[in-house]
DNA sequence: CGCGGGTCTCGTACAGCGTTCGAGTTCACT
DNA sequence: AGTGAACTCGAACGCTGTACGAGACCCGCG
């Protein structure tokens, strides 16, 4: 259903997102439903139970109203998970960049993207499934770009930049909450998963034995690390571009 | 569903993927439903219709049998979707690292990855779902495992490397379908899209001039030079790694 | 007061989904 | 001929998103 987003039928739709059409402004009466009870009851939702978890039916239960009720605030499903998703952007820290410079302020940005994610899983299922053009997805995006700017990156370059540092966010988190799922609080079986890897693996020494070794870090720690080295790689490739 | 492979209840659950068991041995009978018959026209149904479009009950009727039929060769759709992904990685090149040096096969691995993955968009979808532990992903993981080794690095590090290598490469891909799949084929309204993409970014003047500047280019061959950018940053800064 | 007419809720219904179950068929082998 | 494994599949369950239309509430106007 998400993929409605990105039509693939012979006849041309057209492309609506939440944040192109005003929302229904609610009578002043107190009681009855609003968009932001909706949004935040499904961001508690999304972050107790994970996205597939997150019905129209449970949600308007939770609310306390018929599922059907819903529909009046809100347009469709991927529209809701379309403003629950731009609350998450809120997370990332809005730094003066004059201030902290432009490296800091970029690995302020990553980190605060991974934090986002990793804090709200389900938000990584939603990457590249939905635009991301809300209002904090935006603000934040924005403090990249000038960021970049004041690191002597104009025109198309700024936008490569960003581009660049946003990829490998997204590409390191992503895979990084789907471990992080299976793995923490104990609701796997290790000692399955385990075997299952080994078995695949299996022809790979190298790999097993890398992940012998990895089994025997803290996994957060290492998490971290891994991220740390590649982003760092990222922010010195940008760095010798700015002086070639 | 998809969701199941990162289980959230509380019970501890049994992890498991195809590549963990023996595939149902089949008779040598000609007639009747194979796992490779059903994969591939699976592959069939998700690059023509994309990831929403591809239920068991279509599946089966595409071979002509019953959808609960393909339950016998595979135990769910999970699963299914697992041997589909896997087939992809079967498209990056695997070239012999010690020729080419460990820069262009890295290179290669990466292109190689982006035009996979943008040849089945369904299966940017995919990652970050389900892991990547088939056997056509782990050789492919290994040419980038050898080649970075063959660059020098050496026990995590190498492992690092091809972590910020694969991050980027598909956090810079993902979006990029989506986009792929929006502009495309013409099966979208343009002018509705970009007025809503111009109404979302009301207030940041900077990156509409930025999108305008965009629509005068050709989009492929400008997506090409924001992915090479990037790329260029990361092997840049790998390479600054060694020297350290 | 009455009476539109907007705002909002929601029961019902529909088409579709993944998957379970168990009955049924086919076939190789003794 | 008989047995059991390999395989197919119709029916059913519980779930999904959402279209539709009937109703409820409330405000402002005549």
């Amino acid at each position: 259903m998400c993929e409605s987003f990105y039509a693939e039928g012979v006849t041309t739709k057209q492309f609506t997102s939440v944040w192109a059409r005003e929302p229904r402004q609610s009578r002043p009466q107190g009681q009855g439903l609003t968009r932001e009870q909706i949004v935040k009851a499904a961001l508690e939702l999304l972050d107790a139970d994970g996205l597939d978890a997150l019905s129209m039916r449970k949600l308007g239960a939770k609310l306390g109203a018929g599922a059907t009720s819903l529909y009046w605030h809100v347009a469709n499903k991927d529209e809701l998970l379309e403003l629950a998703f731009d609350e998450i952007w809120g997370e990332v820290p809005d730094l003066d960049v004059e201030v902290v410079g432009w490296k800091d302020a970029a690995s302020a940005f990553a980190h605060g993207v991974r934090q986002a994610i990793l804090a709200h899983p389900w938000a990584g299922n939603l990457i590249g499934r939905m635009p991301a053009i809300g209002p904090k997805s935006l603000r934040a995006g924005d403090m990249l770009r000038t960021a970049l700017r004041l690191a002597g990156f104009r025109g198309m370059d700024q936008d490569y930049a960003g581009s660049a540092i946003t990829a490998y966010v997204m590409g390191a988190t992503i895979p990084e909450v789907a471990w992080r799922a299976l793995s923490q609080s104990g609701s796997y079986d290790a000692a399955s998963m385990r075997e299952v890897v080994r078995k695949a693996a299996a022809g790979y020494p190298e790999l097993i034995a890398r992940a012998d070794e990895y089994a025997r870090h803290d996994e957060r720690t290492l998490r971290a690390v891994n991220f740390d080295f590649g982003l760092l790689c990222v922010l010195d490739g940008l760095e010798r571009r700015l002086g070639a």
